[in-house]
RNA sequence: GGACGGGUGGGUGAGUGGCUAAAACCAGCAGACUGUAAAUCUGCCGCUCCUUGCGGGCUACGAAGGUUCGAAUCCUUCCCCGUCCA
């Protein structure tokens, strides 16, 4: 089996049904895809994830190449057999952690130089590194390596990161392609990723230089790391109306509950986030009606479940009183209830949105997920 | 009965004359989190008043007295607690 995506359904908004064929399994888009940066999907088991539905999970390049290795995942089997994980996976190159990382790192235009989180040692990233980490993991979609920077930036320093992740962008399609051809094809995906901070025209040309290497899927990075939610939307749509209808485009690092439905109204078929499973850690609830903060006292006596209009595992059978106690107990327990219940309400709205697709409902979908979400905790 | 040691804010526990409404940690209350250096981080945490200010008043370091311009800190007595000796 091998890799394809197609689009079967068209709503007005130019939000797209479609179909991602992975040697991992067939995936519904637009999805979303929860964050496993080291192997795991942090408080969720492999079995737990199956039971959510997550037919496709992220891994991250630069984690894993510090630990355990990428060389070892490799000698073991590869990410898929190492980690137990039938379905797909998508692994980011490390080009966040240039952004995020930002102290511990030093970017030229050979690669990026990181001293390690773990233990302080030197190592570097280079896009071609970057792709052969990837290739070694047999990850199901790599990314390339991008500068991803802060936002706002200025202009100067925007054109720099763009002009910088399409070298890159090219030196790794190079890469991927010539070992890709020494076995006989590709076994991965790899993806590009389109930069320009907040300036249109910036996103327009990173699109139209990636669209010269002809990757089978786009990426939208560099977005909601602090810009208002209506230029991450902007600037979505000034990439997307550039990409190829036929191929799959991601925006990475979104968004919160409320705003996924926009997103995907701006044509977008994939993201991913930290969110659910961050935010579940730290007491914070993701429910129909709004947050909920699981730890504040009102919750002491609540004997409801923390969406009663979830259907899953967790609010079939517990109470926000038992959940807020899990909470200030400190028990992990806490943790691993919260995530369970968190992915689950983010995969039941990419649920709900697909077929808000499918009707041709997608606009009024979003408006209800926002006025619905803006009426507060319960 | 005697000898030491000790009693500090909800808890543990610093502080041994003014910079102390009193460190730090915990608990408590509230908040943040967007391609995960995050089971993390931030703020508040005696009472009260207002013109919300590195503002005013009150109460507070076992109890009561005292010394001092000034005491959680020094002195006296008392009450408790711990260890050891008889």
């Amino acid at each position: 089996m091998s890799f394809s995506f197609e689009v079967l359904h068209s709503d007005p908004t130019g939000a797209r049904r479609g179909k991602l064929t992975t040697p991992h399994g067939v995936i519904e888009t637009p999805v979303f895809m929860p964050v496993g940066t080291a192997a795991t999907v942090k408080g969720l088991t492999q079995d737990a994830l199956e039971e959510l539905g997550a037919g496709i999970i992220l891994a991250n390049t630069y984690h894993l190449y510090l630990r355990p290795g990428h060389e070892l995942i490799r000698k073991l089997g590869g990410l898929h057999a190492f980690m137990a994980w039938r379905n797909a996976i998508l692994t980011d190159s490390g080009g966040y952690q240039v952004f995020s990382l930002s102290e511990l790192r030093k970017i030229t235009d050979e690669g990026v130089r990181f001293r390690s989180h773990l233990d302080g040692s030197e190592h570097l990233l280079t896009p071609e590194k970057a792709a052969e980490i990837q290739l070694a993991l047999g990850s199901d979609i790599a990314m390339v390596l991008d500068e991803c920077i802060e936002t706002p930036a200025p202009r100067e320093v925007a054109e720099a990161a763009v002009k910088r992740t399409t070298e890159w962008a090219r030196r790794a399609r190079r890469y991927f392609l010539d070992a890709a051809g020494r076995n006989g094809g590709p076994a991965q995906w790899q993806f590009g990723i389109v930069q320009g901070a907040t300036f249109a025209d910036l996103r327009r040309e990173s699109a139209r230089q990636l669209l010269e290497m002809d990757f089978p899927g786009y990426a939208v990075g560099g977005l909601a790391v602090g810009e208002p939610h209506e230029v991450t939307c902007k600037m979505a749509t000034e990439v997307t109306t550039l990409l190829p209808k036929e191929r799959p485009r991601y925006l990475m690092g979104v968004g919160r509950p409320e705003q996924l439905a926009d997103y995907v109204a701006r044509g977008i078929d994939m993201m991913d986030c930290v969110l659910p499973t961050r935010a579940a850690r730290h007491a914070c609830l993701y429910t129909s009606e709004g947050r909920v903060l699981i730890k504040n006292a009102r919750y002491i006596e609540d004997q409801r479940p923390i969406d009663p209009n979830c259907a899953c595992s967790v609010c079939r059978r517990y109470t926000r009183a038992y959940l807020r106690h899990l909470f200030a107990a400190g028990e992990i327990t806490a943790a691993i209830l919260a995530t369970h219940h968190n992915v689950r309400f983010y995969l039941d709205i990419m649920r709900q949105i697909r077929e808000a697709i499918t009707f041709g409902h997608l606009a009024n979908f979003a408006s209800e997920l926002r006025v619905r979400y803006a009426g507060g905790p319960a």
